[in-house]
DNA sequence: GCCAACGTTGGC
DNA sequence: GCCAACGTTGGC
């Protein structure tokens, strides 16, 4: 399956994960996004890097699931911004996977120009008001995409 | 199980 | 900063 992976780049940008090669996608805080990755992300399946609330909100790279899904141990940790009290070690309610940088598109792919492709009507990221952070796409989108990046 | 209140997301 | 859309919480 194809993935879309969205995160603001104040907090993780495509520039860190590049630099960092491969990172834990921690945070993840909303059921349907967490089923997801626990429980359909496969090792070497790839993803879009999204970035959200920020000047440009777009597509910006790409890149590939390394490690399937294992407890977010940021829940555990009470000074951690995502810390959950609910979430405890011995029954870990969030989980994340681990993502390696596979590459960067030389210019952002747009919000505006997604929405303006015809191809990507159906596409989760851009029906209204859909804040999940993690969401799949069809082979046709994935497709349709990467026709539009440089 | 319903639903109002509240908090968060994210484009603009 | 505004605000619409959505998810979660908690009283009943």
């Amino acid at each position: 399956m194809k993935w879309l992976f969205k995160s603001e780049p104040e907090s993780f940008s495509i520039q860190m994960l590049k630099k960092n090669k491969i990172t834990h996608w921690d945070g993840v805080r909303n059921y349907q996004a967490r089923n997801f990755m626990r429980d359909q992300m496969q090792v070497s399946e790839l993803g879009f890097f999204y970035h959200s609330n920020c000047a440009e909100p777009g597509i910006v790279g790409v890149l590939e699931i390394v490690k399937t899904a294992y407890p977010d141990h940021t829940a555990f940790d009470p000074e951690d911004p995502h810390y959950d009290p609910k979430s405890k070690s011995d029954a870990p309610r969030w989980f994340m996977v681990d993502v390696k940088f596979k590459q960067q598109f030389s210019e952002t792919i747009s919000l505006t120009q997604l929405r303006n492709n015809p191809k990507l009507k159906e596409m989760l990221i851009l029906r209204n008001g859909n804040r999940l952070s993690i969401t799949p796409l069809t082979e046709q989108e994935w497709q349709a995409v990467l026709a539009m990046g440089v």
